[in-house]
DNA sequence: CAATATTGGGATAACAGGCTAATAT
DNA sequence: GATATTAGCCTGTTATCCCAATATT
């Protein structure tokens, strides 16, 4: 059993992150979607948000914005389908969208978004700090093996025998903090190292923890993205 | 009906996944 | 020599902002 091991543990949650009334889909303003939340909904929205998507906060909702490349467009449906059968997007297939790529090429691209919430609104606000996207402090209540496999899907990769998360756009700190965390939830060992440009990092999972993260993530693993296990999975 | 909220999608650039490979243990 | 860790680079993919159309109050 993976389980998170604090999850549940909201003794130490702000008020303003806890939802407040039931979510009736008969509501369809912002200002009437409310909580609360299941662990899986979270567990995506935090495991997306560390990874490839976006919160976009407008008129004092959020949604959360989903896309990736058509060379990944089966992670895509697949997210798609957990996200729509919660109830939390339109549960249309997302087309497969063109655009102009380099050289003369045509990219081909998918996305979608969450319904808008007032009540991700407080998601927005510990991730976003002036405009930029940051780790939030309460990350560890919600880093559950759901989240963790969808922020690998999203920015790992192999590299020799071991994996990297691709963090490039957060400060050392916050990566440092990153590690420990994976640390203290699952013994998983990680550190943070450079990504190859001035300030940027990446966390690398250390070989003794590979099988580990494996068997944590695989469950929540589309196998389209085992290949980012490195033979672990 | 007018005003406002919400959604899907166009557009863009910084950067991040995939890769090779050097170095250390 | 084998395995593990660290480093860096290339290029097309994220991550983001914004707008027009539609829906709701």
């Amino acid at each position: 059993d993976f389980s998170c091991p604090i999850w549940l543990d909201f003794s130490v949650l702000d008020s303003s992150c806890l939802p407040i009334l039931p979510f009736n889909k008969s509501h369809t303003r912002a200002i009437k979607r409310v909580g609360p939340h299941c662990q899986d909904i979270l567990s995506i929205i935090f495991g997306s948000l560390l990874g490839d998507a976006f919160a976009e906060l407008r008129n004092g909702a959020t949604r959360i914005c989903f896309q990736q490349e058509s060379s990944h467009r089966e992670y895509l449906l697949w997210l798609h389908r957990k996200i729509a059968d919660l109830g939390y997007c339109n549960p249309d297939v997302p087309e497969v969208a063109s655009r102009p790529g380099s050289s003369g090429k045509t990219r081909f691209l998918s996305r979608f978004k969450t319904w808008s919430f007032t009540s991700f609104t407080w998601i927005h606000s510990v991730f976003y700090v002036n405009g930029v996207k940051i780790v939030p402090k309460c990350i560890e209540l919600y880093l559950t093996p759901l989240a963790l496999a969808i922020w690998i899907q999203d920015d790992g990769g192999a590299v020799s025998t071991t994996m990297k998360i691709a963090t490039n756009s957060f400060t050392l700190s916050d990566i440092q903090f990153l590690c420990d965390v994976l640390d203290r939830l699952y013994n998983i060992k990680a550190t943070p190292m450079s990504a190859g440009y001035p300030g940027q990092y990446c966390i690398y999972i250390k070989a003794e923890s590979m099988q580990l993260i494996a068997d944590i993530c695989k469950p929540h693993t589309h196998p389209s993205m085992y290949y980012k296990f490195n033979g672990y999975m």
